[in-house]
DNA sequence: TACCAGGTAAAAA
DNA sequence: TTTTTACATGGT
């Protein structure tokens, strides 16, 4: 069985520039100048994904999966996290003339977002980052991660929904979740393997029934569903306004650098529709790699 | 040492 | 119905 497929992604994409912008974000990626690598699971197996630039003039990313899994599979997966039918051409085309956006959408161009392999490590990623600082989530999350998920080749898978489904509030508290974190992740967990949640049904609902399915869920509120969509699902318009440090990031771009409220981010992205969420993400990028 | 950090659900008023 | 509270670790 082959273990390699070709993407032919739609528009520019500088795969190179979106490896180095989301360097030092995630465990179960790791970011080379020219490679990317997730561990992801393909039907609950884990496996190793590669994407390297096969050719550009036009471009063709060729993803490798480790072990090898069908070709549908290994397609849909690799299209999905990669964002190849995102066309970025519309959105330079929105924002050629606006101040801010404008120059720095230019200076970024070809710049993607990757999405996570699964809507369950989006929503538990999330469930993790609510109200404490985002390193120290991360190494709450890292300790999970290392406890309950599986070694790929120096990454780890992110722990399944059954792995985390049988797990006891003392076991995640014991990761440093809070009693209440840990009822999130494990009720979420357990309502997947049973099979009345369906997190992809979301992939197919507009941008407000996803936004409400999400929080329709114990431990999802409003925040914890903008930044599922916007990350995990790659909504280009939607903007998590509730975020703090996406108030501070708008308030440093486009109001007088203070924290802008959660109003105030709404209004000062709403020129930017139906793109607003890749305004942002760009205007984030453009911080990390010119600003810190 | 405090205090804040990319919120949320549940209790109390 | 609206307001207040508890919560975990890491950085400064």
């Amino acid at each position: 069985m082959t273990k390699s497929i070709i993407l032919e992604p739609k528009g520019p994409y500088d795969l190179a520039l979106s490896l180095r912008a989301i360097a030092g974000f995630g465990t179960e990626t790791r970011e080379e100048p020219d490679l990317y690598r997730a561990a992801v699971r393909v039907g609950g197996k884990p496996c190793l994904m590669q994407v390297r630039e096969a050719s550009r003039k036009p471009l063709r990313l060729e993803a490798t999966f480790q072990p090898a899994q069908p070709p549908a599979k290994m397609r849909e997966t690799a299209e999905w996290i990669m964002h190849t039918d995102l066309d970025l051409r519309r959105f330079y085309r929105l924002v050629r003339e606006r101040p801010v956006v404008g120059p720095i959408a230019k200076s970024l161009y070809g710049l993607k977002a990757m999405r996570t392999a699964s809507l369950f490590v989006m929503a538990v990623t999330a469930i993790t980052e609510q109200q404490i600082s985002l390193a120290a989530a991360y190494s709450i999350r890292q300790r999970m991660i290392e406890r309950y998920g599986e070694p790929v080749d120096g990454l780890w898978a992110f722990p399944s929904p059954e792995a985390l489904a049988a797990l006891s509030i003392k076991d995640l508290k014991d990761c440093g979740l809070s009693g209440r974190k840990a009822e999130y992740i494990i009720g979420l967990s357990q309502r997947i393997v049973e099979g009345s949640l369906e997190l992809d049904e979301m992939k197919s609902m507009s941008d407000e029934d996803a936004r409400n399915f999400c929080m329709a869920i114990r431990g999802l509120g409003p925040w914890a569903a903008d930044y599922l969509l916007i990350r995990g699902l790659g909504r280009a318009d939607v903007v998590p306004a509730e975020d703090l440090g996406l108030q501070k990031l708008i308030g440093f771009y486009m109001g007088n650098g203070e924290r802008m409220t959660t109003p105030q981010v709404r209004e000062a992205m709403m020129p930017l529709a139906p793109y607003r969420g890749l305004a942002a993400f760009y205007l984030m990028v453009d911080y990390r790699l010119n600003h810190r």
